[in-house]
DNA sequence: TATATGACGGACG
DNA sequence: GCGTCCGCCATAT
């Protein structure tokens, strides 16, 4: 058995990857499907070790308010809104709307 | 074993 | 709508 460490970030990074182009989901939610309710930060943590080059469409998970939870004018930030908007995902304000590109299955 | 931390979420004033 | 506090899960030290 590999750690559960192993496990868990290949369960969430699955889910993540599951995210159709021009849709974004929320951490908790992400969780929620990955079978841990509640363990929104568990996610975070994993896209954290999100290796660079790796296929997991990251920049389509945003927090519960349609925030990109990304420190404002940092790298990954700007990738992030950058990217979603080059899938259609419209982003005012720094914001998504959640209404209208929430994924959910 | 205990404490602090994190790309969060929800409740409360 | 905004700022604050507490709870959740797993990891790191």
């Amino acid at each position: 058995m590999a750690s559960n460490r192993t496990e868990l970030n290949q369960r969430i990074w699955q889910v993540v990857t599951s995210i159709p182009e021009g849709k974004v989901s929320t951490y908790g939610d992400i969780a929620r499907f990955a079978g841990l309710p509640g363990a929104a930060r568990r996610v975070g943590y994993a896209l954290r070790q999100l290796p660079e080059g790796s296929k997991v469409p990251w920049h389509r998970v945003i927090n519960a308010q349609g925030c990109i939870s990304l420190p404002a004018g940092s790298e990954g930030e700007y990738t992030q809104r950058e990217r979603l908007e080059a899938e259609g995902v419209r982003v005012c304000g720094g914001k998504v709307a959640l209404r209208e590109f929430g994924w959910q299955p």
